[in-house]
DNA sequence: TGGATAACTGTAACTAGTTACATTCTATCT
DNA sequence: AGATAGAATGTAACTAGTTACAGTTATCCA
């Protein structure tokens, strides 16, 4: 009786028994063809097609030490910031030769920790990881790993790890300056969760330190639309006078927008509006939106050269700074009547 | 001289040698330390810190045959909704141990070869595809690699492949109905591009055999907002009269919303605009966007689920048909002056 | 035709783990 | 004390590739 066997996967050792080789001809034929006979890797070429003959990924990386993959930790994919920064990242990766795994944080330390020791048991050849704040085991893995990894939406060079990413600080300097110079001075600030996120807080520092005689006050809530339609709600309660929304994403700025219009305000002639990263979709709303372009796609590709040039090329790469520029729109305006 | 040896990484053996045990006993101090006597398993667990020893992924693939990755090819990240799709199908793999590789394709089915092909390369167990269209060598590499697949936004149960999407024909009928419902009977569908895109072109179909009497237009644009914004455009050119506009996804409802609403239309006293994904955001557009919700984060979920079943537990999943709900808000209303 | 060289192919030792089986050691029971 | 069971550990053979080195042909030139 000939039970049915289970379908095994052909190797090496089977295809160069079918073809009379050895296993190193087989190999040779997969990697440097030139070097056999042309009868020979005919013939084996056959014998791989029929058996169906495909490499193990694991014996190969074992080999070469490479797995040509790498992983991202970044908070969340649905958003569309993080969204367009992976695009641009696997676009570029893919170029290199690398594949990218993805891992979600939700901006906490210990997770990130959790999903990056994942990461290097399955292989991972370096890391990609936002901003510059860390747990110390996180921190002490990395560095006892010696691991490539780029850090992002973060510029500071002479960083532990090379960043690749905007000045913060500059980038929102640059946009209450703006609406500084329209005539504001009583401006909310609205941005996303503090906690474990050296991103907002390093743009709220700027803005604390700021030298220009404005009143500011500040409201949290999530990076979702309705997060900037409640922080609209509380600014309207607690501070009606205020003329300049300042949202640090583009995504709370689209939520404040809607709420404000749909309370009866004007924009930009009751209220001015500014958001932040400069998504695509910004321009199209009514009025388009005024914000801080951060060059998140462009972001995507530098970390990817950064990321590949340190894994592939063994050399660590420099850090960028990414320019924060100001996209001025329909939502932003000259105070009318300033008292 | 002693050259300064490139910093090496530790091997089984290294911590066998130092420990003064065997490599069987660090591996059952890795894998089983019940059975290894507590006084060596402290000796061995020290030297394993103090030599910094990780066990390489590779060597581990090999032996159990398992890499633990998966990939996910997709049209491209860069989109709300599939953006939402991954970070529900990332969580739920993770939670059963699975890594996932993102690639995207461009809705090219040569790329969509290539890419798979390098994910089989890097090792990955099983794949997740949009649609059900696929090249011919796409299916032939899938089939005779025996490799756990599910298709997603394609509800086609009995298909080659396990399906967990939506019923793309009764989605879109579910719009019409509701347009129809209101009085509308001139309509213009506004869809992404057709090439390549099986979801698009099921959708086309049943609204092409619907028997409603109602004069449709077909407008085609990339989904994005622009192209939402354009198709608004060609349609107040080639068909004023038009009252209803059926949006393929949310995006393009969002672009001919905003568009709509900078030509002085009113939503929804003038047309009615529908959008269909269920995105979060367009409960928070003025008007609210009527929608018909496809569950999508569900389905990544679901997907997870699914290929889990398969990749860990060895047992082709089941289809799964999500459902299409109506959501019916502020974009959509009665005609009102029906000539 | 002999010798040098080049082209091709094979053997076996690597890569870094897991694990079946054998062996050693210890504890309990008669 | 001797038998026996059970725990702890070791040996060596696996997993599936790559590659250094050796060996075998074939070609070319004198």
């Amino acid at each position: 009786m000939n039970k049915v066997d289970p379908p095994k996967r052909a190797n090496l050792r089977d295809v160069a028994r079918a073809a009379g080789v050895s296993v190193a001809t087989v190999s040779r034929v997969m990697n440097t063809p030139a070097q056999v006979a042309e009868t020979t890797r005919d013939r084996v070429q056959k014998v791989i097609e029929d058996l169906r003959f495909r490499p193990s990924a694991a014996a190969r990386a074992i080999n070469s030490g490479r797995t040509r993959i790498v992983g991202a930790l970044t908070p969340t994919m649905d958003n569309a910031i993080f969204a367009r920064f992976l695009d641009g990242l696997e676009g570029k990766l893919a170029a290199v030769d690398l594949s990218l795994v993805v891992s979600t944080t939700h901006d906490d330390p210990m997770v990130e920790l959790r999903k990056a020791k994942e990461l290097l048991n399955i292989g991972a050849e370096g890391l990609v990881v936002s901003g510059v704040t860390h747990s110390p085991e996180f921190l002490s893995l990395i560095e006892r790993e010696r691991l490539p990894i780029v850090a992002i939406s973060y510029a500071k060079p002479g960083f532990t790890f090379p960043t690749v990413g905007y000045n913060n600080a500059e980038a929102v300097t640059m946009a209450l300056s703006h609406l500084f110079d329209l005539g504001h001075r009583d401006i909310a600030v609205i941005h996303g969760l503090t906690l474990n996120n050296d991103r907002t807080r390093a743009r709220l520092k700027a803005i604390a330190e700021t030298a220009l005689p404005v009143r500011l006050s500040y409201f949290e809530e999530p990076i979702d639309v309705e997060g900037g339609c409640r922080a609209v709600r509380r600014v309207r309660e607690s501070n009606p006078e205020c003329t300049g929304y300042l949202c640090f994403s583009d995504v709370l700025a689209m939520g404040a927008l809607f709420e404000a219009q749909r309370q009866g305000l004007r924009i930009p002639d009751d209220v001015s509006i500014m958001g932040m990263e400069g998504l695509p979709l910004t321009e199209h709303l009514s009025p388009s939106l005024t914000t801080i372009d951060l060059s998140v796609y462009e972001m995507g590709v530098g970390t990817a050269e950064a990321l590949a040039q340190w894994v592939n090329g063994r050399q660590r790469p420099h850090d960028r700074v990414l320019p924060a520029r100001l996209i001025k729109r329909g939502s932003t305006a000259r105070v009318r009547s300033q008292i």
